[in-house]
DNA sequence: CGTACGATGTGAACACTGAACACATAATTG
DNA sequence: CAATTATGTGTTCAGTGTTCACATCGTACG
């Protein structure tokens, strides 16, 4: 397996993950394809066989990093023990675990989540794997049914947390705070002020 | 002054012009040394007698963006009236005003908008020109001063401002949202989230 | 079997990019 | 006016993504 055949076997897969593992340190900018090719053992030529183009390796790459991205956000609310008796309260704390999750992935994971939403077309509506999109809407709707997400306010929930905790990993990634702020604090109260906004009642302890 | 002198006079204010214009349709990705010379008829050698770097240039170029949206920041906190006889009041309106053009800069100029944030270095809180850190501050202050936010809340309020109105920004810019939302709805419930979440009373009508 | 064929990978090109050099020209200063 | 500095030119180079003719492997069919 390890034998330097001819055929590779898997290049696709071998690529993107040369990709993920380029990008995770050196971000979006260092996916070149050269180097992607010789990372796996490869011909620079070989990456057209199956990408027709080296933003469409780029493109999955970057979907890559968001698939991570989604995992650790299941990952964090499984994490979550569940109050007995109180499904509300399960799922409010569930959410802010999403949410934190995210955030979380973008402060330990800063260039990886720069790969996850660097190109404008990216679309978190796709139905494939598990995408932040779908785990943030499933967490609502798990509100919803629970009573604690009046339905009025459901329409508007997704932009209104996405924009908030995505708008806050933004803005700690990149490092956009002029004074030493506290990341802790300002997370906390991003994720109070969005149930907040949700009419979500906070979790208690 | 338009007769081809040997000597451009200022070429690198006309340098960072043209990246402007450049990036205001194809965005950063379209900023390339030999264009931007060539839209300024000269060679391009040339713009290493003025710029260390393409880096150096594009980053120029994209302070140019923010200072823009510090414009029109500025300019929509301008043309809200005063309310005679309460100061409050007028100042709560200005602050929506000013998120609203934040974010309507976003979706009339994705490409400058993306511009504008491109490179994680970019430090909002530099004291030059006007910027859009700096406009949301000096806000901010004005509420304190009409006693319309606690000096409790001040302290993270810009975090939570910019970051829900950065974020909103950055979603209907690259369109992240799947299902054909109303960028209207979504704007003004973002905004009315930040000042309920800052705990500010809500304009009258 | 073995042979033709499609799938996959190679190597040498190409056009393009940002960058670095020696040189040419203009503006300025004494 | 002479000399020096500031600014712009042309050429060249390394590196990029991309393309194409060719080489190699796996495989399905006669």
């Amino acid at each position: 397996m390890t034998s330097p055949r001819y055929h590779h076997g898997n290049l696709p897969t071998a690529l993107v993950q040369a990709g993920l593992t380029t990008a995770k340190s050196g971000g979006p900018a260092a996916l070149q394809l050269r180097e992607l090719a010789a990372a796996v053992g490869v011909s620079p030529s070989a990456v057209y066989r199956h990408f027709p183009d080296m933003a469409h390796l780029s493109a999955e790459v970057s979907r890559g990093a968001r698939e991570t991205l989604a995992v650790r956000m299941l990952d964090a609310a499984a994490a979550v023990p569940a109050v007995d008796g109180d499904p509300a309260e399960s799922a409010i704390r569930r959410m802010q675990a999403i949410g934190r999750a995210y955030i979380q992935f973008a402060v330990d994971e800063p260039q990886l989540f720069d790969t996850a939403f660097m190109d404008a077309g990216a679309p978190p509506a796709c139905a494939d794997a598990p995408s932040a999109w779908g785990v943030l809407n499933d967490a609502l709707d798990a509100l919803v049914q629970v009573g604690a997400l009046s339905g009025d306010r459901r329409a508007n929930a997704p932009l209104v947390a996405w924009s908030a905790v995505h708008g806050l990993s933004g803005v700690l990634v990149r490092h956009m705070l002029p004074s030493p702020h506290q990341p802790g604090d300002a997370i906390t109260a991003t994720l109070a002020g969005v149930l907040d906004a949700l009419g979500v009642r906070q979790p208690t302890g």
